[in-house]
DNA sequence: AATAGATTTAGAATGAGTCTAAAAAATGAC
DNA sequence: GTCATTTTTTAGACTCATTCTAAATCTATT
C-alpha cells in the first residue's frame, strides 16, 4: 500500500457522497500536492479490484466511487441529480435465486423525483 | 417522425441484443447511406425522451440501447461480457414501497459468471 | 407556396479515461 | 543494510465516445 493509494482511499472514505475520479484527484492533491491524475485512476482500479472501493457508473459521463460495501442501491433524482443510498434487505439472496446461482455484485439505479424536488415542483405549479 | 428516426428505431427493434450507438450507426448506414453519426446520437436521445428506447449504461465506455419496455434487469458476465435480460416479477412495486413513492424507471446491473464461462473455467482447471 | 420550427449533416471540440516510457519507490533475498 | 526485481508514480500524449456548431434541409402549418 503506497502513500498515494492510502491517501486516495482516505479521501473516498472521508466523504459520504459519491465522488468522481476528478473530484478525488482534487481532494487528494490537497493532501499530497505532487500526486498525478494517472495515479488516481490507477489506484481507483486497484482499489476496485481489491474490493476496497465500489465503482458506480453514473447518469452523467463520469464514474463515481463509493466506499461502502454493504450492498445497496442508488436513487437518482431526475430533477436535482442527487444520489442517495437505498437499502434493500436481503436483496443479494433474492437476486441469486432469480439468477440461478452466485452473483459477484449488483448495481441498482432507480430514477425518481426526490421529496424536495417533488415539493418544489408542486409549489411552482401553484404559483 | 423523420425517415432517419424511423430507421434508427427499426435497427434497435430488429435485434435482440443491446447495441452501442456506433453499432446502430453502422447498421443504419446500411439502410440509409447518407446518415450521419450526429443524427444517430440526436435520435437516440429523442427516442429515449419519448420512451421508445431505453438506454443502459454499460460496463464498458459506451452506452447501449434496448427496445424492450417491460422493466427488467441485466446480467453481465464478468468473463465473456455477455449481457442477458433478467426478469424480476413485480419489482417496480417492491422498489416503490422501499423508495417511499413513485419511481420513473430502474436499471439493475448484476455482475456474475454465466453458465458457459463457469463450465469452461472448471474444465480448464481440470486440464 | 411562404413561414417558422425542427432536424440533418460534417466536422470540430470536449472530456473522461488510457497508454507510454522514464523515474521513483517498495519488496524480497542475501 | 544493500542489491536486484517488481511495482508504482509521474507528466503528458493519446484515444474514443459523445457533444457542439453552424449551415443546409426538411416538415408542418397557414
Amino acid at each position: 500500500m503506497t502513500k498515494q493509494r492510502a491517501t486516495i482511499l482516505e479521501v473516498i472514505r472521508e466523504e459520504k457522497c459519491h465522488y468522481t475520479a476528478e473530484e478525488i484527484f482534487i481532494k487528494a492533491k490537497d493532501k499530497m500536492p505532487g500526486i498525478s491524475r494517472a495515479t488516481v485512476y490507477n489506484n481507483l482500479h486497484a482499489l476496485e479490484r481489491d474490493r476496497l472501493v465500489r465503482r458506480i457508473t453514473g447518469e452523467d459521463a463520469s464514474d463515481r466511487y463509493d466506499s461502502s460495501f454493504i450492498p445497496h442501491g442508488h436513487l437518482y433524482c431526475s430533477e436535482c441529480g442527487e444520489i442517495t443510498d437505498f437499502d434493500i434487505p436481503s436483496f443479494t439472496k433474492t437476486l441469486e435465486v432469480l439468477a440461478g446461482g452466485a452473483i459477484d455484485s449488483y448495481e441498482l439505479k432507480v430514477r425518481y423525483v426526490c421529496e424536495e424536488c417533488k415539493h418544489r415542483e408542486s409549489c411552482e405549479k401553484r404559483a
